[in-house]
RNA sequence: GCCGGGGUGGGGUAGUGGUAUCCUAUGGGACUGUGGAUCCUUCGACCCGGGUUCAAUUCCCGGUCCCGGCCCCA
């Protein structure tokens, strides 16, 4: 029995109708904030991802030569293609570019629970824009998705990696990168033999900033940017759902300004579903500087915490089911069915002969709604019978009302 | 890459040094208009490889996959 890869994953029907409606619930609100959907390639130019963190990913993701010696990669994350695919074919784009994606990436990381080698990302980027407006924006769509699937317990944690970028400017680059891979995981003990005390106090100070807008007070100025994203996204509402934590860095260096988290508790160990921020990529991979956001969410961790919080919902199945009784022609069955197909209507049918009693089996196994019985009493004056499969009430009804009621 | 726990039909399980229990699901039938029930029946499993043994699903070693944790998380 050959199994699927490690860290991979089947999806039978009633788990892709989970997705898709998930997936549904996504693209629409990416929609309704303006934002156009885009798809790039499965594999790139490994330099793709090496670029902006150095040869070292190599180890943690699928990297391979094809058959002409060209080093390519699987993707491990959607921002940097999404981002080539700007600078090779929207140069001339009206700005700002607002896209958004949904897609598989890859990563050759030990699977664990909410954790898998093919997993799916959803994201949205905003391009050259970099105003508090634009992150504010990015933000809400994130909470508005995580929001809108039924997940309640979630929060999001945002800070901003420039003030952090300033306190250390003066340092060389690699001990920048050092400190801030300190930060971000949490190891504060290590900075006094990176960098002086003065500056080891004043970052400690800065990233024990938590809590509402308020906490930017002591910041003065250089808060101005976070105050009105704050502002922005209680006119949207969420200013329930946010908190300021200026601990919050990314392990990414493009990130330049806001960043944030959104976390699901629920899940435990692997419970942030979603990270985004304020970035500069655009130049790294030859186009201009393009002040940009976005945000990625784990889709697939987002919706593991909706079953793990019993928020999973049954999605319904519309399929009507034609059966015959009596002495109807299969014939005028498939025909039937092909009427109500070209009308839009989802019709099933036994494709081999099946008792009355067992296609009822059938359709209630499948969850059908409704039943259509071709009864020949009533087919003989072109009506059928429509039974109602959850009250198992039933109706007779012409083919043309029959096809009104469902189209 | 490291540590720990696991792996028995499609799913869930019982049990054992002499190849295996039950439930459920699937296929067929009883039953040719409503029988989504009930009953009968078929199919179907000891993760893989090596070792010990007369004999291994059982014990040992290695691998693999799953689960949890560490590392990592672009």
């Amino acid at each position: 029995m050959i199994q699927a890869p490690r860290g991979t994953r089947n999806f039978p029907p009633d788990e892709m109708a989970y997705r898709r409606w998930a997936e549904g619930i996504m693209r629409r609100n990416a929609e309704l904030f303006g934002y156009g959907e885009v798809s790039t390639p499965a594999f790139e130019s490994l330099e793709l991802f090496t670029l902006k963190s150095g040869p070292g990913i190599i180890d943690e993701i699928y990297a391979f030569k094809d058959k002409g010696g060209r080093d390519l990669a699987l993707r491990p994350e959607l921002t940097a293609p999404v981002m080539r695919m700007v600078v090779n074919s929207m140069r001339s784009a009206p700005k700002p570019i607002k896209l958004f994606y949904l897609g598989n990436c890859f990563r050759y990381d030990r699977p664990q629970s909410g954790r898998y080698r093919e997993f799916f990302q959803f994201g949205v980027e905003v391009i050259s824009a970099g105003t508090p407006a634009a992150d504010a924006e990015i933000i809400a769509l994130a909470i508005k998705n995580i929001r809108d699937l039924g997940l309640e317990d979630f929060r999001v944690k945002i800070g901003h990696i420039g003030v952090l970028r300033g306190l250390i400017s003066g340092l060389e680059k690699g001990v920048q990168t050092s400190v801030l891979q300190a930060l971000d995981r949490e190891e504060y003990d290590s900075l006094s033999s990176m960098v002086s005390d003065d500056v080891a106090g004043r970052l400690l100070n800065l990233i024990r900033l938590k809590g509402d807008a308020s906490v930017l007070d002591s910041l003065g100025d250089e808060a101005a940017h976070l105050r009105k994203v704050m502002e922005h996204l209680s006119l949207y509402g969420y200013e329930k759902y946010c908190t300021i934590d200026m601990s919050v860095v990314r392990g990414l260096d493009y990130y330049t300004g806001m960043v944030f988290e959104i976390e699901a508790p629920i899940l435990g160990a692997e419970k942030q579903i979603c990270g985004g921020g304020a970035y500069s990529l655009a130049k790294l991979l030859g186009g201009g500087d393009l002040p940009s956001t976005g945000f990625a969410i784990g889709f697939d961790r987002v919706l593991l915490a909706l079953e793990k919080a019993g928020k999973r919902p049954e999605i319904p199945s519309r399929v009507i089911y034609l059966l015959r009784a009596g002495n109807v022609p299969s014939n005028e069955m498939v025909k039937l069915a092909a009427d109500l197909r070209n009308s839009g209507i989802a019709v099933d049918f036994p494709l081999a002969d099946k008792s009355l009693s067992k296609g009822m089996k059938y359709a209630s196994a499948m969850r059908y709604p409704h039943v259509v019985i071709m009864g020949e009493d009533e087919w003989k004056d072109g009506k059928i019978t429509l039974r109602d499969m959850s009250t198992g009430k039933q109706e007779t009804l012409s083919v043309e009302d029959l096809i009104a009621r469902f189209s």
